[in-house]
DNA sequence: TTGCTCCTCACGTCACGTGAGGTGGC
DNA sequence: TTGCTCCTCACGTCACGTGAGGTGGC
């Protein structure tokens, strides 16, 4: 197949592709005589192993050693390993990742229920900042991001 | 305070907090007759509405406009609107992320029983990727990235 | 005077995006 | 022949990092 259905499979850009080829992540299994790239499905699956690698927040960088370190003499053991302890630090940071995503939603959802009671404040216009800090729903433990921004 | 200590504090580097204020994001309260910049407490505060808004998702540009919104003529009521609008999109995107971050646990933490399970492999060598394939204790669940980094 | 912090350029980085100008292939 | 896809430069973007070379302030 070519560049563009290749791309479209793996759901990532043309010139994401030749950025990858660039850095050695990937390369054509061969090319027109007219010199367009072609590919076959074992680049599909490379590609998504490079999408998820950069979805568990490994650079290019890595992701190409990682990939080469299987076509090097490297033992496998030493890939294991790498692996090991990557994969391990990136659970550290996803679960890191997964609580504070979890506090921001706590935290959008209390501003999206303050700004609702903006919303319906007494007052239409709610022109003026100062009112909406006096505005009667106004809780104690507004969060202090729409305090400094409304204030 | 000067820079040093206010990015300390709101846990940026020195570098971004001038950044920011080249794109209008933060400007000190004065200047020392030296040329140091000089900040308050309120500064301190934008700074974290600032790296609150970024966790969001929101872009540099975006925050700007936010900012500078509510000291423009612009009524509060647009800004309550735009922020809404925005507060109730990034909710979106983050349960959409958490179920993300979700299922990249789950893989990883398979991943890694996977690799455990090749540490502990009868061949102390491991060498050939080959092996790893014929393991026993790999089940036909191998997450695919594995799968292909492996073999 | 010695260190530490600050200052302003200004180029580098990462992962691509986005044309410009031209050609392949059905 | 017309469109669509592809090609190679090569500069732009975003959010800073990183020196270079110099100065403020306790």
């Amino acid at each position: 197949m070519q560049i563009g259905e290749l791309a479209k499979k793996a759901g990532v850009s043309v010139r994401a592709v030749r950025y990858y080829e660039e850095l050695g992540l990937i390369s054509p299994e061969s090319h027109s005589q007219g010199g367009f790239r072609l590919y076959g499905d074992g680049d599909l699956k490379r590609l998504g192993v490079i999408n998820f690698l950069k979805e568990v927040g490994l650079s290019l960088g890595e992701i190409r050693r990682i990939l080469s370190a299987r076509e090097s003499s490297a033992g496998s053991r030493e890939l294991v390993e790498f692996l090991f302890g990557a994969f391990r630090e990136k659970l550290g940071l996803v679960e890191t990742k997964l609580a504070a995503l979890g506090r921001m939603k706590a935290e959008l959802v209390q501003a999206l229920e303050i700004l609702e009671s903006c919303k319906d404040c007494d007052r239409s216009a709610l022109l003026d900042a100062i009112a909406c800090a006096s505005c009667t729903k106004m809780s104690e433990d507004v969060p202090a991001t729409l305090d400094v921004i409304l204030h």
